[in-house]
RNA sequence: GGGCGGUUAGCUCAGCGGUUAGAGCGUUCGGUUUACACCCGAAAGGUCGUCCGUUCAAAUCGGACACUGCCCACCA
């Protein structure tokens, strides 16, 4: 094997090279005939013309971090990817590109415009996937599914029809809210609220029946209301007081006079009417108003649409038609005032609502729409969750979704959009009557007339992507990937989506299968920037995860990431957690170079790599020597099986920072820091059977490791891997299995024998810089322990640790040490003193012990304390008793030593 | 107007009843240690937003307050 190895990681090298692997090979296709247990997850589908952002990389980052788990671990595991044809989105951007060329895409007409978008689709189309690739996604690619498919346009047909049969889509004529430069109505949902500072004009009205009556009462000639919105009195159609409101009792029944327009509007008793707000009395616009609407409907007034669909006037706006509705606004507001209508005008915050795409403040208007009614549908899926049949994680977004649910309020299914699933609705242009079929019919249900019209409306595009779960998996056909697949295992996306897309699985998929479409559903934060916005492209403010995976290195991202993730508090990502995560990658990197680069030297004895790291010899780690296995393995693997269980755990739990963080600390904490500088000198040791077994040993934990640290960092753990030797049908350590804790690993002994050493070569190094050693100059020292055990674990391990606190002599003794000279640390269980023949700085050193006293006489008082008090003594549990008492005898130890320390100190001055 | 979160070391955040509160980055001091300066060793740094309560025991549970972020909502 050429080892000719870089001292740092490339990634750039690298991961391409097993991104095309991984595809080439086919390595994650699932196999329905494989044995359970099933794991089953669907990507969230990104626009398909889009590019990666920063929230996918975190949902990819989880779901494939879990997916690659379940695999590991034996899961028939299906990762299906797929992507979304976006409706909206999709089209403006279309609309946009044709208006750069000065093409009005309403000139194109429906057919053609719809063929660019399909052309931009296939241009741009296969960039997000490409950047699926090669972020290590482990999908399923010949199970790639896209919306606007034929077969999942079939699908949601057939979906639309049932639920039209079952008297659940219907069509009506409702307020709706239009976007006047999207040009189509939207849901509730893709409307989104922002706080601004409003007025409230109030405008005079003067009373019908008082016109001309020069004797009537000033008051009672003019009827005042507020409004926010001055532009929609041309479209009022009465005036609205309370029903007991004394002020206004006299006038219900009379007539105002619209200013402007002229036109006589009732007075009329509602009692949605506030007496308290405003002036009591209230301007009905049933067209443009959701208020309105229904009052409008209680008293069966016309409904006047003043405003086109492209926002600007229209001709029922009389001397204001073509205007813009802000710049009517403003003029409305300066006739009024020029007419003394205007009585006055206040400031008035309050909330627009914007087109979610667009930005545009949305307009409210009455329109014939297709909507699906939620309540029956929402019933069951609240159900479920309640049942915990679909667990939501973390718990509190819970009730998030129950209070949305239980709200509900129906669904506006249609958009004026050419690029979507078209509603499978046909107008008999005689009969007048509807035809709702899975395939164009050709002629009228009701009449037989032929003379049929398609509705020209598309669907809401998160109806196609509530069937996702199902849609891509056969349904209805009861294929064999539904069956084995289905339901999925769990679903990850960002709680921000949880109303648009995650409900609506949920309803749709019990109401069409009659099963849940998923387990589980863990919804994850969102990444802001730092501060605290969410992440946008299109304001500037995102950071491109191509280019910082291009900087730091795909597997450094995921891990900083998944090393952020922690559940319920958003993610700032940050260029010094990225470079944090990048330094990981190199440190194993290195602990990989060290491997081979000494193995070459250790080689040349004749020992080859395969007797020191094939499976079969790796299998059976760790191997004894003299017939116990050396304390530094049986501590390292210790340490290992505690790794595994918590990254298991971790991982379980969706705790993804809390698997990073414990695999961070074990290879970087402890294999790197402390057993690799342990073994180094046994490596190259003359007695061969001491080299064998440490190469062996290290090598089995090295492996094992990166099976462990694979599901996060899958390219620089696939690469190092292929350079141990395999198996020969071993393709992947994708493919191999996560490590397993045996029993025989489990070792507290060595745990705790371990950390005694670790913290004397701690000790011995702190005095050494305390002191100001030269750090390359041996020095002789000193250790007094009482326990007979520890004594003989530091006479076995004199040479490790003499090595790591570069000392030139260790002598140990169970006696008090000498008094005279040097500097000496001290805990409950050892006394530790190093030559030093320089004069110890007094001050410096009283300084340290008092502040140590200080610390240790805390801790003492509030001991005593407790374990004074017999309330605690009656009810805290005995082990935490234990334990106080424990430690506070350790500390009583530990204090006496320093105090005596710090008399020494004194008296010789 | 409702609901949900946050406030812990200089920064970004973990920890969410039990023994002197942790990490990464940054800082300070010291390092050409036969893998790594994307490194090694050592250290400093916190009365866990404020107040009240529950408890033998509170950063952790409850309440109030302050500041802060987000979601939902048809008061014109």
């Amino acid at each position: 094997m050429a080892r000719e190895i870089p001292k740092a990681y490339e990634p750039q090298r690298i991961e391409p090279q097993w991104a095309e692997f991984w595809v080439k090979e086919n390595l994650f296709r699932a196999d329905v005939g494989a044995p359970p247990p099933v794991f089953s997850i669907v990507i969230p589908p990104p626009n398909v013309t889009g590019s990666l952002h920063i929230g996918h990389m975190l949902d990819h980052t989880e779901i494939d971090i879990l997916a690659r788990w379940h695999r590991m671990r034996g899961f028939n595991t299906l990762y299906l990817p797929g992507t979304d044809h976006a409706g909206i989105s999709t089209q403006r951007v279309v609309v946009r590109q044709l208006a750069e060329q000065g093409i009005d895409y309403h000139a194109l007409g429906r057919e053609e415009f719809v063929k660019r978008v399909w052309q931009w689709k296939e241009a741009s189309g296969g960039t997000i996937t490409a950047q699926m690739r090669q972020i290590g996604d482990s999908c399923d690619w010949t199970r790639e599914q896209f919306t606007l498919s034929p077969e999942l346009s079939r699908t949601v047909r057939e979906a639309f029809v049932r639920l039209y049969e079952e008297k659940l889509i219907y069509r009506a004529h409702y307020l709706t809210n239009w976007c006047p430069v999207c040009l189509t109505v939207l849901s509730d949902l893709e409307v989104v609220h922002e706080e601004r500072q409003g007025h409230l004009w109030y405008i005079k009205y003067p009373v019908a029946d008082s016109i001309g009556d020069q004797s009537a009462d000033a008051t009672l000639q003019f009827l005042t209301v507020a409004t926010t919105r001055p532009e929609t009195m041309l479209g009022d159609t009465a005036v609205a007081v309370h029903p007991q409101d004394e002020r206004f009792k006299h006038l219900i029944g009379k007539n105002v006079l619209l200013p402007l327009l002229n036109r006589a509007i009732p007075i009329i008793a509602d009692e949605m009417v506030d007496r308290e707000f405003g002036t009591g009395a209230v301007k009905i616009t049933p067209a443009h108003d959701p208020n309105d609407f229904e009052v409008g409907r209680r008293h069966h007034l016309p409904e006047i649409n003043v405003i086109a669909d492209d926002g600007k006037m229209n001709a029922a706006a009389g001397p204001y038609a073509g205007m813009d509705r802000f710049e009517a606004r403003k003029k409305i507001v300066e006739d009024l005032k020029a007419q003394g209508l205007l009585e006055k005008i206040t400031d008035h915050p309050h909330a627009v609502g914007l087109c979610e795409r667009s930005r545009t403040i949305v307009e409210p208007r009455a329109s014939t729409q297709w909507f699906c009614s939620m309540k029956p549908l929402a019933e069951p899926a609240i159900a479920a969750v309640e049942r915990n049949e679909i667990k939501i994680i973390p718990e509190n977004r819970r009730e998030e979704y129950f209070n949305w649910m239980r709200n509900i309020r129906d669904w506006t299914l249609s958009r004026q959009l050419w690029w979507g699933h078209r509603i499978p609705a046909w107008y008999c242009a005689e009969s007048k009557h509807v035809t709702v079929a899975r395939e164009a019919p050709t002629k009228c249900g009701a009449c037989g007339s032929e003379n049929l019209q398609q509705d020209p409306d598309v669907l809401d595009t998160w109806f196609s992507s509530g069937l996702w779960p199902f849609s891509t998996l056969g349904w209805p056909e009861q294929t064999p990937d539904l069956k084995t697949y289905y339901p999925t295992s769990l679903l990850i996306t960002g709680y921000d989506i949880l109303f648009f897309w995650v409900a609506r699985m949920i309803m749709l998929g019990i109401h069409f299968t009659g099963k849940i479409p998923f387990r589980a559903v863990y919804l994850h934060s969102l990444v802001r920037t730092g501060s605290g916005e969410k992440m946008s492209k299109s304001k500037g403010t995102g950071l491109d995860p191509v280019v910082l995976n291009q900087q730091y290195g795909t597997d450094a991202m995921r891990f900083c990431l998944a090393s952020m993730a922690a559940p319920g508090t958003d993610i700032v990502l940050s260029d010094d957690r990225l470079a944090g995560a990048r330094n990981f990658a190199n440190k194993i990197w290195n602990a990989a170079r060290f491997l081979f680069v000494n193995l070459e030297k250790f080689e040349q004895t004749g020992t080859k790599l395969e007797e020191l790291a094939s499976p079969e010899i790796r299998a059976k780690a760790p191997y004894a020597l003299a017939g116990a296995v050396p304390l530094r393995d049986a501590w390292i693997f210790a340490r290992l099986a505690a790794t595994i269980d918590q990254v298991n755990e971790a991982f379980a739990n969706y705790r993804f920072h809390e698997a990073a963080q414990c695999v961070y600390q074990f290879f970087w904490g402890d294999f790197c820091d402390w057993y690799i500088e342990w073994v180094k000198p046994e490596l190259q040791s003359a007695a061969s059977e001491h080299a064998v077994v440490a190469w062996r040993n290290l090598f089995a934990v090295f492996e094992t490791a990166l099976r462990l640290l694979h599901p996060v960092m899958p390219f620089l753990t696939e690469e190092l891997w292929h350079q141990l030797p395999q198996l020969v049908a071993a393709k992947s350590i994708a493919l191999a299995r996560f490590p397993e804790v045996r029993d025989s690993w489990r070792n507290d002994a060595a745990l705790a024998e371990f950390a005694l050493i670790q913290e004397i070569i701690t000790a011995v190094r702190n005095i050494r810089a305390e002191m100001k050693l030269d750090p390359r100059k041996k020095v002789a020292a000193e250790i007094s322990l009482l326990d007979k055990a520890a004594m003989a674990s530091m006479e076995a391990h004199r040479d490790g640790i003499m090595r790591l606190g570069m000392l030139t002599d260790l002598k140990i003794t169970s006696e008090h040490l000498a008094q005279a000279g040097g500097a000496v640390r001290s805990t409950a269980q050892f006394d530790l003193r190093i030559e030093y023949t320089e004069t110890v700085d007094v001050a410096a050193e009283s300084a340290r012990l008092n502040k140590e006293l200080e610390g240790l006489r805390k801790a003492i008082g509030s001991k005593e304390k407790q374990l004074g008090n017999d309330t605690f003594r009656n009810r805290a549990p005995e082990k935490i008793i234990r334990g106080l008492e424990a430690t506070l005898a350790e500390q009583r130890i530990e204090m006496q030593k320093l105090a005596d320390r710090l008399g020494q100190l004194n008296n010789n001055l």
